[in-house]
RNA sequence: GCCCAGGUGGCGAAAUCGGUAGACGCACCAGGUUCAGGACCUGGCGGUGGAGACACUGUGGAGGUUCGAAUCCUCUCCUGGGCACCA
């Protein structure tokens, strides 16, 4: 049976206990029946454009989903309360590589179970009663979606902003396939376990490097984003200005250079050997006469490529043969082949001073290169023998010829100009952020719309065809993308000569779906155009809400699409989020053990047993699934491949999903990391239930106390609990503000407290019930954005209001919160020795005298002289002796 | 390795500003209530000493600034996030 809110008549309902599925399910088919989040542009309102980030679908709610989207509804809800027109949409991020592992473990399309994930998710998603509006759901691995993914990769390939060059990929030689860095363990493939090489593959990039110097000064406009986030960002874009440099040398009679990078010209006396990436040019030649630098190339392809990989790795490298020229004292400088110098980064080179660089540094020790110190540090002694910390530090420069004894900024700037004269170098600016590299040799994701032609090469798919159709009955397997046998999707004509010709296989990182679908949501019913002047009116996204791992790529790509767009005329936005919220990643343990076959299985951490075993009583975990041991690996996010996450259906269908919200709120700020723990569920049902219980107690009054709301005359016991309904009524309103629900929600509880125990011990009067009936009208209010469900039916069932969606927010007395006094701690040293209670407006003379006659203080005093009297208004007396 | 955060009772946490550390909950303990309960009520609850009033001590660690520090500064340890193909 259907449980209709309209039906619970108002009496019997409020007889029986606390119920909250039936509740749950009325209120939500009334809100689903009503439309009641359904909203269009009004251009009479103030628009409030909430986002969380769309979930990939990948087959259940987990916890993090669970917080963000709660963190989201509370703040869309609030919003709607104080007189927003509200537009909170949801969606999928659809394409992934989670579909294509699911299709190699249980032979199902990645289609197949994308599709049916979403459906579950969403009806996971009803379930806790999320005000979305649903009639704008998109899911990027539709056609209609990802056509515009195409059709904007088609522009920027017109305007130049696309470009194809090689990149460095991660290979399996067995499964003759590419692999995610995911997929990558300790440098070996996830089902080979064969030593993954780095290969050179061609590749679409995005020019996100032109956009660099925007997307840096742009950060400054955004000033309710995170500092932590801009500075990530601003980290991450890199702007450092420096010197370019040239190193000559002759290659068979030909004069050519190197040139490297850097930040600390100021150390260019001290280079006593360059060295190039493993792929540089150079290398390669040099390899071509001597068999031990091919062998030491080679070496340097295993393992993956990601940074950190490099930067841990031990620093290797070997000689070339060459010299180059000093560009300053023309010496003849030794060119090695470094195995931590990165092909991507400037030209691949770099110049070492070993002296001060603790890399360079490490890398000379172990070679027996030179070591030459140019830098003083206040007379502080160098040793080539240990390293220490403060050799990296700007100082006047010594052994440096006529740069002797300039500061940092002057000797770059001479040393600039020398080399400029000389034709040799120059001052430059060098960003760290490479550009987009989009290829991705997989299946699930939107092709690259572009056709292979033997007479006409690379030629881009024609607008009208589009979208290029991903077929969706394919099944991966693990050894490369399928569309590579697909003749019904690879043979086509070329559009420019008609002869026979060959799709693009690769398709597009996912990260290009997720960087406009903010966009889109103001308009995904537009089949003929990618955005419309709907976009205008949502967007910039008013709060955007997601997980703090995305405070780089996923926000910068975004930011960069919305630039481009912007630049090709689409939108007038210069920036997609102008608040962001970045929610702490919910943690749980994570179990796993190493099979026979080398694979890495992960136990969920409820099928763990924790069994204290042996004679010491040490604690084991055990797989409750096959009764083998499996090891801790710690804590960590939540996530699919760690086999850690927690379903929260269990937690809805036991207590309800206001208790599975409140709970998530009230667990900490939305900020901080969670440590998942279910424990302290029961408190948050048992508060609800409470409340429910005081309601059905009261629920005579709204109906008995007559419409008057004057509070003259109330009796003091009545006045404190109306003083500190208000007070907790204005503590929420700021906690709301800052977005700390754990403690509107404790607020909320603070004011149950007040309302039922302090006035239970009273007699029931007419003041009594009018005092009850606004402190619970405030309190459902105050609760509504995080248990809308339960309040929605006390507020219309106690009669209330008819519609809390829409009811004003709570208005703070003023006069609730005077008070005639005021308590004041009273310290000596500093250290608290005893209380007084003063009229507030106290003069600090009469107060002074007060405080000393108090008998703590006098007997903390004696025998001891006060040096000075520290009054701190309406809150601290501190006696100095 | 580099960049960014965070460390407060047995646990989650609170403390808009540099001004009573531990609000609000969980767990636990004691008592009450109930035929029963995955129910409810009252009280206690950082540590040490003390019968008690109370005293000392206490916000990862070590220093510092201040009348006063969880909060500011320096160093350090630990944990988490990101490091460009997980999303």
């Amino acid at each position: 049976m259907i449980y209709r809110l309209n039906n619970l008549t108002r009496t019997n309902v409020m007889n029986d206990q606390y119920a909250p599925n039936e509740i749950e399910k009325a209120v939500q088919a009334e809100w689903l029946s009503e439309k009641k989040f359904r909203v269009r542009e009004d251009q009479n309102k103030k628009k409030y454009y909430c986002l969380s980030m769309f979930p990939y679908p990948s087959g259940k709610l987990h916890m993090g989903h669970v917080r963000n989207y709660t963190i989201g509804d509370v703040l869309s809800r609030y919003h709607k309360m104080r007189g927003y027109n509200v537009l909170q949409p949801m969606g999928w991020d659809a394409f992934g590589l989670p579909a294509e592992n699911a299709a190699i473990a249980n032979r199902v399309s990645p289609a197949k179970w994308t599709y049916e994930n979403i459906k579950y998710m969403k009806k996971q998603l009803k379930s806790l009663g999320f005000a979305l509006d649903w009639s704008r759901e998109i899911a990027t691995c539709s056609p209609v979606y990802y056509k515009w993914n195409q059709w904007l990769f088609l522009k920027m390939l017109e305007k130049g902003l696309v470009y194809k060059k090689t990149g460095t990929v991660n290979w399996d030689p067995i499964d003759q396939t590419v692999l995610a860095n995911e997929q990558v363990i300790d440098g070996k493939g996830w089902r080979t376990g064969a030593t993954v090489e780095k290969r050179e593959i061609p590749m679409y990039y995005m020019k996100i490097t032109s956009y660099a110097e925007r997307l840096l000064t742009d950060l400054n406009r955004l000033e309710d984003w995170p500092e932590k986030v801009k500075t990530m960002q601003a980290n991450w874009l890199g702007k450092s200005q420096g010197v370019n440099i040239a190193f000559k040398y002759d290659l068979k009679g030909v004069s050519k250079s190197l040139k490297v990078f850097t930040t600390r010209a100021d150390t260019i006396m001290g280079v006593t050997f360059c060295a190039v990436a493993p792929e540089h040019a150079l290398a390669l030649y040099a390899a071509k006469c001597k068999p031990e630098i091919s062998k030491f190339i080679d070496e340097c392809r295993e393992g993956s490529y990601t940074e950190a990989e490099m930067a841990t790795a031990e620093k290797r490298g070997i000689f070339t043969g060459f010299y180059v020229e000093h560009p300053l004292t023309g010496r003849q400088i030794p060119v090695w082949i470094g195995n931590y110098v990165l092909l991507s980064y400037g030209e691949g080179a770099v110049m070492g001073v070993p002296a001060h660089d603790e890399r360079d540094f490490y890398f000379a020790k172990r070679y027996s290169l030179e070591i030459i110190s140019v830098i003083d540090f206040d007379g502080k002694e160098f040793s080539a023998k240990n390293w220490q910390t403060w050799y990296t530090k700007k100082g006047r420069c010594v052994n440096s010829g006529k740069y002797n004894g300039l500061v940092f900024d002057d000797a770059v700037g001479e040393i600039a100009k020398d080399l400029k004269k000389k034709d040799l170098g120059d001052v430059e600016i060098q960003w760290r952020i490479r550009d987009w590299g989009i290829s991705r040799q997989r299946y699930w994701g939107t092709p690259i719309p572009i056709i292979y032609c033997d007479q006409c090469g690379d030629v881009p798919v024609p607008y009208s065809q589009l979208p290029v159709v991903l077929p969706e009955d394919c099944f991966p397997d693990g050894s490369g993308n399928p569309l590579k046998n697909r003749d019904d999707f690879l043979n086509i004509n070329c559009p420019k000569c008609g002869g026979p010709a060959v799709r693009e296989t690769d398709t597009m990182d996912t990260f290009v779906d997720s960087s406009w679908y903010p966009l889109r949501y103001a308009c995904s019913d537009n089949a003929d155009a990618m955005v419309d002047e709907r976009v205008s009116y949502w967007l910039p996204v008013d709060q955007y809400i997601g997980g703090i791992e995305h405070a780089i790529l996923h926000l910068l790509y975004s930011r960069f699409w919305t630039k481009v767009m912007k630049d090709l005329g689409l939108v007038s936005l210069g920036e997609p989020f102008s608040k962001l919220l970045t929610q702490g990643m919910v943690l749980n343990q994570v179990f796993s053990r190493k099979e026979a076959d080398g694979r890495m299985l992960y136990v969920n951490p409820a099928d763990v047993e924790l069994k204290k075993g042996g004679r010491d009583g040490k604690l084991t975990a055990i797989s409750k699934l096959d009764g083998l041991p499996v090891f801790s690996e710690g804590i960590r996010t939540m996530s699919k491949s760690k086999n850690n996450g927690v379903d929260p259906q269990e937690l809805i269908d036991k207590y309800g999903a206001d208790t599975a919200r409140l709970f998530t709120m009230f667990a900490s700020p939305p900020e901080d990391t969670l440590s998942w723990n279910a424990d302290g569920v029961e408190g948050s049902f048992r508060f609800l239930k409470k409340l429910w219980k005081f309601a059905s107690e009261n629920k005579h009054l709204v109906q008995s106390t007559h419409k008057h709301t004057r509070f003259e005359g109330l009796e003091p016991n009545l006045l404190r609990i109306r003083h500190s309904i208000h007070q907790l009524l204005r503590q929420a309103n700021v906690d709301y503000e800052r977005k700390h629900f754990n403690t509107v929600v404790s607020a909320a509880m603070k004011m149950l407290n007040v309302l039922d125990s302090e006035i239970k011990t009273d007699k029931s009067t007419n003041n009594v019930d009018l005092v009850k009936k606004e402190g619970l009208g405030i309190l459902i209010r105050v609760l509504y954005p995080v248990a809308p469900h339960i309040t929605t039916v006390l507020w219309r069932i106690l009669g209330y209001g008819e519609d809390l969606t829409i009811a004003d927010w709570p208005e703070v007395d003023q006069t609730a919160l005077e008070e005639s006094d005021v308590l004041l701690i009273l310290q000596i040293n500093g250290k608290k020795r005893g209380e007084l209670r003063v009229p507030v407006d106290s003069p600090d003379k009469i107060i002074e005298t007060m405080a000393l006659g108090s008998p703590e203080i006098k007997k903390h005093l004696e025998g001891k002289n006060i040096k000075k009297i520290i009054i701190v208004p309406r809150r601290i007396v501190n006696i100095v002796v």
